[in-house]
DNA sequence: ACGCTGATGAAG
DNA sequence: TTCATCAGCGTT
């Protein structure tokens, strides 16, 4: 997508991102999902966004400037992938919470030890994992040539659920996560 | 018999 | 966050 698409204000990015397609090309192969649900993290007045605190060299990528690929290592073993959002300084970012497999499912079936499809990409943690994303991968520009978002099939605003975020204990009023309803890819309903 | 769902606890 | 496990329930 363009420069236009990421700078878009973060809210607005998150809906916008569903029903876009997440492309990996990886070891000459394609690996590439739908995205279905999103969370948005927004700056030092969210608690709950890793930039609440300031900038640290883990975050350090959501401070520069939108379209930017900030991936983070958590709980000693996942890795989450979100979209840099904002404009510079400001520390957001757009998580992606779920994809619906497309394209080089049998290397994530491999990677993730099931053929069961809906347990692919269904969750930050498993989506990272079946697209082979990891730390490697952070402070990658999405206009690049080997991870990038395109477009994919319209969505509507009536097919969009916006709900609490999942996971965290602060702000939980903020109904930052989106989602496509009805779909079955998303990590909980 | 099979598979999906939700609840629970553990690991990291 | 994810997984293993188990109980409950509906389908084949």
């Amino acid at each position: 997508m363009s420069d236009a698409f990421y700078q878009q204000p973060t809210l607005t990015l998150a809906r916008k991102l569903l029903g876009k397609i997440l492309i990996h090309r990886q070891d000459g192969e394609l690996l590439a999902g739908r995205i279905v649900e999103t969370e948005a993290y927004i700056g030092t007045d969210d608690p709950a966004c890793h930039a609440a605190r300031g900038r640290t060299p883990r975050n350090a990528v959501m401070f520069g400037p939108p379209g930017y690929a900030y991936i983070y290592f958590i709980y000693g073993k996942y890795f989450c992938f979100n979209v840099v959002s904002g404009e510079r300084g400001l520390g957001a970012a757009v998580l992606i919470r779920a994809l619906e497999p497309l394209s080089g499912i049998s290397t994530m079936e491999k990677r993730r030890n099931t053929d069961k499809r809906r347990q692919l990409a269904s969750g930050p943690g498993k989506l990272c994992q079946a697209m082979g994303l990891d730390r490697k991968m952070n402070g990658a520009d999405l206009r690049g040539d080997d991870l990038f978002i395109t477009r994919g099939e319209k969505v509507t605003a009536q097919k969009i659920i916006s709900a609490p975020r999942i996971g965290i204990r602060l702000a939980a009023d903020r109904l930052w996560r989106f989602y496509i309803r009805d779909n079955i890819y998303v990590s909980r309903k």
